[in-house]
DNA sequence: CCCTTGACTATCT
DNA sequence: GAGATAGCCAAGG
């Protein structure tokens, strides 16, 4: 599929704002979710592009942990926000990441006819 | 056009 | 389990 900024941004939004309270995705399930795998960097680009109040701090990295440095403000905030939704830091990790935590993604964004 | 950077990921030691 | 390495893809200098 071509790279489409607007399609791709879209796409990750919407995938982003599927994530239920108390789920967690990484960037890669994210990317993939949204019908772009391997864009996993991208998916940061277009979030911080957001222009809606997306539930970012839904989406960590592939082991459990966040994207931020630790300690870091930005870190520090994901942390709280997640701790809202009922999803507690273990040892820098979130518990266990959800990767259906926006299964109906597909049937969501593409239509039930899927494709 | 080449090189670097990044809110990434998988593999190997 | 932590650190190093390679692969990944698009954006910006």
């Amino acid at each position: 599929m071509r790279y489409s900024q607007k399609t791709f941004d879209r796409a990750v939004w919407e995938t982003v704002s599927a994530i239920r309270p108390g789920y967690v995705m990484s960037y890669g399930d994210v990317a993939r979710a949204a019908g772009f795998p391997r864009h996993a960097r991208m998916v940061s680009k277009a979030m911080s592009r957001s222009s809606v109040p997306l539930p970012w701090h839904r989406v960590v990295k592939s082991d459990g942990t966040l994207a931020f440095s630790p300690g870091s403000e930005a870190y520090n905030r994901q942390k709280a926000l997640l701790e809202q939704d009922g999803v507690a830091l273990h040892k820098g990790k979130v518990a266990a990441i959800r990767r259906d935590a926006a299964a109906d993604l597909d049937r969501l964004i593409w239509g039930p006819t899927g494709t």
